[in-house]
DNA sequence: TTGTACGCGTTATCAA
DNA sequence: TTGATAACGCGTACAA
């Protein structure tokens, strides 16, 4: 077992002082060719490599970026920390994963633990809990350290920071939009409580479409999902909920979901009672997973471009961090950036 | 934008030297109860915590586990990953995340990136590049540095190290038994190419349980997919491969698959040529993942409890590093930890 | 009870 | 051309 070797253990090797291996290896001129490639091959034997560590205390910077997910077991969430590793490998940084599990406790704990030093700034997506609570203050904090923060999806006005967000509303009213130039006359939509903010502005965008088309919402046809349904225990009451606005609602035509899960039980059921797809009722659903592409029928959807998502918050972060130094001036200035959405067609509308 | 404070500026503040500082905040006897309630609400006011980077070269033990994986955007390995978190989070461990993306290189790369005192230890499940090049010479080096790895699922014989597995053979020798019993006669296998261990392993399963059930396996009924098919673009020429295999064997009554994608393809293709589900003809995958729950029919799989093994593997990696320091008696003492697969019987089987 | 000095591994500055 | 020294932030053995 031979350890990682050091420059001090170079040094003594070669009996000459630390500073000159430190040179030498980064073929500094200022020594003698002799040393210097005595030095390089004995590194290259011993195969020394700086020590990361010491190389962030002194220079104060990581090189790591902390990206805190509300989830990981969910193909967007997956996508975007794809989309995030690859842009950080490529600029020279690691990625390191917390998972809040939707839980504000859990958030602040694990921005608390990277926070000290172990990262050079964030990228996340607020956890419904935070949401719910409304309280943001270890954002708050974090960036009044000096640390930058870039959210994406789930972001909050309050917060003054880089933000990757796609068009919800269009996103919505295009889909939306879709069902009903596809004839559809009663569309109902499947959506979250209103605090999960992308729930929220999605169903902004299913109300005006049916406003752009004159047509009138009927209450009865907007189900709020109580998002306890989420945790996978309580799929099964998700269904009867939905087979009861069907029933209550035979009318029902067209249905838009604001996520894929709820989009793909809406069809078991549709199908359970006898429906065909797409010709008695049509179905769209939001963001675009392996459930979509593999259901049958597969699923129409609002693409939602993860990996786009994570490359360009990454890129937003690493840029904030390297014009850090000349950026001392402090005319803080943050972006939004806006991801198009697009509608990928399918089997489930006509 | 007050940015993070240290020992050195609340020493210098009090007008007290850096190490009593250091003593008031662990609460030694040896400082005065009078300072050290000074230090310490000084602390508590400018928010103090100490620097991990700092804490890391001190100790030369960064309390971070390095992940390598092929691939996040999938089922299982997130699953994996949200168990490594779950564990290392409560035992005080940070999570690095690389992804090799199934290359050799980046999974040398990311390694390299990582060995060099940014963690602790590995946890990883090995690329399918590197299984084909056989060249394992950077988890030796790794090894030999003195850095515990513990490598789940995709393992290799010739690495000496801590594993966490599942019976692959046993579990697909079980669902291929479940399949016979339940009346199948003629039960195809959809797999990989030999080089990667789990499709081997699943095969070799499938022909002991027709042998047991004194059936002599037939080469045309044994489909290995080039993985290349893996790749979203070639999930067409996929499909059509089925499509023979159906087409030129219609005794088929049975298919088992060493993936839940496979397996979710050959029942659409069932589907289309009017193979009724599970009645003309029963499928069975492997790893239990959302496409499973939620295709119609749902298929049965086995399971492979990712978060399990997850959470095993970050056992397994702490443990060695929490052991190091007694354990120099150098009796390496290396265990292969084997979690039990079952099989979930949902609708795609008698 | 408090402070000094050292070391973790590196690089940069300055002196020899 | 080489080397000594300081600094990054922390904890601790030892000295005062």
């Amino acid at each position: 077992m031979k350890k990682k070797i050091t420059l001090k253990q170079i040094a003594r090797e070669l009996d000459v002082s630390i500073s000159t291996v430190s040179k030498a290896l980064r073929n500094s001129i200022e020594i003698s060719e002799d040393t210097r490639e005595k030095v390089q091959a004995f590194a290259k034997l011993y195969n020394y490599r700086p020590n990361n560590i010491a190389l962030s205390l002194k220079n104060r910077k990581t090189k790591t970026i902390g990206v805190i997910i509300p989830e990981i077991v969910h193909h967007f969430f997956s996508k975007v920390i794809r989309g995030i590793e690859l842009v950080a490998n490529k600029r020279g940084y690691n990625v390191i994963v917390g998972l809040s599990n939707e839980s504000f406790d859990k958030e602040v704990i694990n921005m608390q633990m990277l926070a000290n030093g172990s990262i050079d700034g964030f990228i996340l997506s607020i956890s419904k809990e935070t949401l719910q609570y409304q309280d943001y203050h270890h954002f708050i904090e974090t960036i009044s350290q000096g640390m930058p923060i870039v959210m994406f999806d789930r972001v909050v006005n309050e917060i003054n920071c880089d933000k990757v967000i796609i068009d919800d509303l269009k996103g919505s009213k295009n889909a939306v939009d879709k069902l009903l130039n596809n004839g559809c006359k009663h569309v109902a939509i499947i959506t979250t409580k209103d605090y999960v903010s992308v729930g929220r502005l999605r169903t902004q965008g299913y109300l005006q479409a049916l406003e752009e088309h004159k047509m009138i919402a009927d209450s009865h046809l907007i189900l709020k999902v109580d998002d306890e349904l989420l945790s996978e225990d309580h799929l099964d009451s998700l269904e009867v909920e939905i087979e009861e606005l069907f029933k209550k609602n035979k009318k029902i035509d067209g249905v838009f979901a604001v996520n894929e899960l709820y989009a793909i039980i809406a069809m078991k059921v549709a199908r359970k009672l006898g429906l065909k797809i797409p010709d008695d009722i049509q179905f769209i659903g939001f963001t675009d997973g392996v459930l979509s592409k593999h259901a049958t029928p597969s699923l129409t959807t609002v693409s939602q471009h993860g990996q786009e998502m994570g490359e360009k918050a990454a890129d937003l972060l690493i840029n904030k961090l390297e014009n850090e130094d000349e950026d001392e001036d402090e005319d803080e200035h943050y972006e939004t950036f806006v991801i198009e959405t697009n509608l990928i067609e399918r089997e489930s509308t006509k």
